[in-house]
DNA sequence: CTGAATCCCGCCAGATACTG
DNA sequence: CAGTATCTGGCGGGATTCAG
């Protein structure tokens, strides 16, 4: 009786692909940004204050690249002052439930690293 | 009837904790390596044929900071030449699991965000 | 073979100022 | 308020060289 574990192939255009969603989500800005819009829609100022530490610039482009990949729509007001609504879309909202999981491991296991860390660190110092 | 969504408070400390393991994982190399490691350990030079286009450099950087966050183990045989084995932690395993509903994730949207982009970036064309 | 060390360039993000 | 435009410094990362 063969016992092959079946592995999803690795093809290169596999790696391609999801390296390619992994930046986005590694992105310093975008998943925080997502996890936001995750209870409703918010103004820009409103994204800016909520992330904080984000400059005007960054969050622009990250928001651009957020509503290029289909992940949330802009919808602009034509109000004196200019009013500007980002929300996530379905494509956002299941990509957020796609990145939960990796929440609540990084909740569960920052203190294992955290500590891992200081380990390393202190062996490394003991060396020199 | 109170319909309230419970969402996990955030609070600044839980934000910089995932920002922090997302960092790792957005890292160009980090999560491929740990997908490689996946089935068993390898060697230096194994993994860099593996991974392709990553540099030397990059190549032990990246495992060091795997190393250290405990995602990884680094044993070494006192050989002539010298021989380097990595190998997944339990942590590391965990991690990956935790990884892996982003990768079904991406695989099953890629196609998706990618007609978004070229929509995108169609419009954006006309415009000018 | 597995690394450490050095040089060096490109681009990325922050700061600032300006526009509709 | 919600952006653009421009400049600039820092540093991430590639290429190369040396070492054990």
């Amino acid at each position: 009786m063969q016992v092959t574990v079946k592995l999803p192939d690795h093809k290169s255009e596999d790696c391609r692909a999801i390296s390619s969603v992994l930046a986005r989500v590694g992105d310093k800005w975008s998943v925080l940004i997502i996890v936001l819009l995750g209870d409703g829609p918010k103004r820009f100022n409103e994204i800016k204050r909520a992330v904080g530490g984000i400059s005007q610039r960054m969050l622009t482009l990250t928001l651009r690249g957020l509503e290029r990949d289909g992940l949330v729509t802009r919808t602009q007001f034509p109000t004196i002052p200019p009013r500007v609504d980002y929300e996530l879309t379905d494509l956002g909202r299941s990509l957020w439930s796609a990145v939960e999981p990796l929440g609540v491991w990084a909740r569960s296991h920052v203190g294992h690293i955290t500590k891992a860390r200081a380990g390393f660190d202190e062996k490394a110092d003991l060396q020199e």
